[in-house]
DNA sequence: AAAACTATCAACCGCTATTAT
DNA sequence: AATAATAGCGGTTGATAGTTT
């Protein structure tokens, strides 16, 4: 490294995601200015951690928003207005981004929709349709109107966790995944960790950049007769020997085959955009289920 | 068949809040 | 307590896939 080029923005690459997931596997999804300059990935850690947030946890859904969620993004958004990530919240799986995203198209629809219809037939008594109309951005000022439908289930109703079922959203669990590197208390360990990982920065980038080819892990990972994923198949073992000052050990965080595969076959069959479709969940699963259970072991919070 | 238009979504930007020193 | 660094949020943009004319 020369010097500190200016960083890298535009689409991701699949090499760039996968570095990104081994690395946040690494180091936990919070120290991302750290990642980004570790994994030698030449973007912001805010770079970083938005393709993690958004596109390569595990924890996320993909595909379409189910009616139920619509509906819960329409009571929500008429209860809180544009706070996507509180939104986002109460849909486990789903982004601030996406549902964001999802609002936008959804309600300018529905808008161009209802200017219509007020336009065509001014006359004529309010339709149906107005009642699900979209007030812009911002409008909050209508919360009535979603109670006033019965079948409409009501927030608190829901059977979507949030914090005070002690499931969370993606978005609750705060990175707290790798704990030893969480900066945030465990201060012996903390500075162990530290210590460990500026010692072996050189040796986990050069692992994790040179040791596989993306072919190369794709095979590894692919291989049926393998029946696993094991993480430390894809990182080289000094990588892992410096990252992993106490336990869990690795080994324990193989995730399921059969789960894998499936929704790998899911993807590829989705031919929506093309590979990073695929890669994302081909990285996605087998990290969900090796190294980021947050139901699991590594759930610390 | 091709151009124009529309919808979708990933990613960036600027700002604010939070945490560490 | 003050300051710096980092994380997080909401708004916006741009690329591209899909649809219509």
């Amino acid at each position: 490294m020369v010097h500190q080029e200016e960083a890298r923005k535009g689409p991701w690459t699949e090499q760039e995601d996968f570095k990104l997931v081994c690395f946040v596997g690494l180091f936990g999804d919070r120290r991302w200015d750290f990642i980004a300059k570790v994994s030698g990935l030449n973007r912001t850690g805010k770079s970083c951690r938005l393709r993690w947030v958004n596109y390569l946890h595990p924890g996320l859904k993909r595909g379409k928003m189910t009616p139920q969620e619509e509906r819960l993004v329409l009571e929500l958004h008429s209860k809180w207005g544009n706070r996507w990530s509180r939104i986002a919240r109460k849909l486990p799986g789903r982004t601030d981004n996406e549902i964001k995203n999802y609002w936008r198209t959804h309600m300018r629809k529905k808008a161009q929709e209802k200017k219509k219809s007020t336009t065509t037939t001014t006359s004529n008594s309010s339709s149906s349709s107005s009642s699900s109309s979209p007030p812009p951005d911002h409008d909050v000022s209508s919360p009535s109107q979603s109670s006033s439908s019965s079948n409409i289930t009501t927030v608190e109703s829901l059977p979507f966790p949030d914090s005070t079922t002690g499931v969370e959203s993606f978005y609750d669990t705060g990175g707290r995944v790798v704990s030893a590197y969480d900066n945030r208390g465990h201060d012996k360990m903390k500075t162990e960790a530290k210590n460990h990982i500026e010692d072996e920065q050189q040796t986990a980038a050069a692992a994790v950049a040179g040791c596989y080819s993306m072919d190369d892990i794709w095979k590894e990972i692919s291989l049926p007769e393998e029946g696993v994923y094991n993480c430390n198949n894809l990182i080289s073992t000094p990588l892992i020997a410096a990252a992993e000052p106490s336990p869990p050990a690795w080994d324990e965080y193989y995730c399921s085959d059969s789960l894998w595969i499936n929704n790998l076959d899911e993807e590829v069959s989705n031919k929506s955009r093309g590979f990073t479709q695929t890669t994302a969940t081909a990285i996605n699963d087998p990290f969900n289920y090796a190294c980021f259970d947050y139901g699991g072991a590594f759930l610390t919070g």
